[in-house]
DNA sequence: CTGCATCTATAACCTGGTGGAATGGATGTC
DNA sequence: GACATCCATTCCACCAGGTTATAGATGCAG
């Protein structure tokens, strides 16, 4: 008997939320769709998974049980999944770089230009994450390096070297009043709607918000962002202002949205992360090496 | 990512095979369809698999790593379905009891009706398997007891009480000379061609054939079957002569096929055997139960 | 050199499974 | 009694996947 681990998502989905409604749209397809899906598992099974009823799907005894075992299988195939790209990586030569947005500036560049001498053949591949995902993609194996923000979450499990740290800065709409002074003082923008990370980032959100270096101050959240993009938007809009990174002055310019310094408020430091199983990898550790070097040359 | 287990196992059995063509007639497709099926895994993967030639499929670097792990994607996907399928037997409070159809007798009845005496509200589910199935679906929790000629394929992982032994006679096509005989001695028959079981059964197959009880005399195989249809047909078409359990006069009574008492050639023994995991389950204790009243009345 | 065997890849075709939109039916709720 | 909220059903369009037949490459034997 066989499965596509669709279907045990699917089921899972279901399991969890009770309902094929909620779970249709948490896996994005109609409802009926996921009606027929779960009919097909239950009658290749042989066995009925769920209790129907006007309320809802409940799990039946047998349900339960592939409830708590389909993790594991859908945890075998992740891994194989992530290995198998990683040696396929390996011998096509090509290091998958992760980063969030506010890691970039011109030292990446510099970066995966000296990688590129010192391993010549090798080609260095950049991913841009979305801000949900604060490693990157490390954690999950799906990139073999990362320049992220320090901390992020997660931080504890991975190895991480810090390169450099950078002023924050702050981005305002054009036609904001405080966008006419050279230079601004964090106290004077406690007070102003911000442009958020989403709430499921925790200490990264908390961080671009400077939520402890409010003087216990409340924060005002303007709009919430996943993306540079979104992000930029919502300033040039209005909704709000953000810190960012001094470089962002230069990587994220855009008509509608001005950078400038902010006194009063710690700098952010960017790093470099590996997993611990690649700190024999002499690819991922030369990387690391021009990171290294360029953030503190001899 | 998602997959389709049976992907999963094409794949494995490529990488085994080493060659698309021979893998194809062992998962029962045909060439073509592998090849697609293998091309599918590769673009979803975004990795190539195999290295194509003349010669056949060589695994690449990332091929061998998937062919690492796929074996412990699909071992928790049949630990989930064995796990799920027990746990939706208790629950309809249905009992599976596998057995090889040489194990067939009146007990069986017996010990059926016993069983629902002692568990009223059970139902008893008889599973008959194939030859080339030792413990009948036992070792791989597809019957939660089995009824069994020992010893059998398998039999160290599982708990074995023996029940009874039962005369070993032949089965002959009617028109043999050797059938107007009441008795036949065994080493009368050591030149006639017999019925075997498929070559894959081992020791099974030996034991009705009486390998070790021929004195270094040669066995001749006239036909190889899989099913108790196939055997008679086989026999009454005089394709050769088979030794059954006595019981199987009754049970196996054809026109065409008789059967007779052979002397010099040791009894059968019949088992009932179940897994180590059910050492604690009070239902299949209850069957085992059954089966040792009815083989040692007290 | 030629025919044959043995690989995999491709083409053409057919069927059935799968998803989406709309709708039905049952059942609580205000 | 209108409404909201479930799951089930219907209808339709589409593509994935299978099969057979065949092509193309290459080694081997006579």
């Amino acid at each position: 008997m066989d499965v596509d681990t669709r279907l045990l998502r699917s089921f899972l989905a279901v399991a969890e939320e009770g309902s094929l409604t909620r779970a249709a749209e948490r896996v994005f397809v109609s409802q009926p769709a996921l009606t027929k899906q779960i009919r097909q598992l239950e009658t290749q099974l042989g066995v009925r998974l769920f209790e129907r009823s006007r309320a809802g799907m409940a799990l039946t005894g047998p349900g339960r049980e592939l409830a708590r075992r389909a993790p594991k299988v859908l945890a075998a195939w992740d891994d194989a999944l992530r290995t198998t790209r990683a040696a396929d990586r390996q011998a096509s030569r090509v290091l998958r770089v992760g980063f969030l947005a506010s890691a970039a500036n011109e030292a990446t560049q510099e970066i995966v230009a000296a990688f590129a001498r010192r391993r010549p053949g090798w080609r260095t591949e950049l991913r841009q994450a979305a801000w949900t995902n604060p490693s990157a993609g490390l954690a999950t194996g799906d990139v073999d390096a990362a320049l992220l923000r320090l901390p992020f979450q997660g931080q504890e499990a991975l190895r991480v070297e810090p390169l450099f740290s950078e002023p924050r800065w702050v981005a305002l709409p054009a036609a904001h009043p405080l966008a006419a002074r050279d230079t601004i003082a964090f106290r004077d923008l406690w007070d102003e709607p911000f442009v958020a990370a989403p709430q499921e980032t925790g200490a990264w959100r908390d961080h671009w918000l400077a939520a402890d270096e409010r003087e216990g101050h409340p924060v005002r959240v303007g709009a919430v962002t996943e993306q540079p993009d979104d992000w930029l938007n919502a300033i040039a809009n209005g909704y709000g202002i953000a810190l960012a990174p001094q470089s962002a002055a230069r990587f994220y310019a855009r008509p509608g949205v001005v950078y400038r310094p902010v006194t009063g408020v710690s700098p952010t430091q960017v790093g470099v992360a590996w997993a611990p199983a690649d700190d024999r990898n002499p690819v991922v550790q030369d990387f690391v090496r021009c990171c290294l070097d360029l953030a503190r040359p001899a």
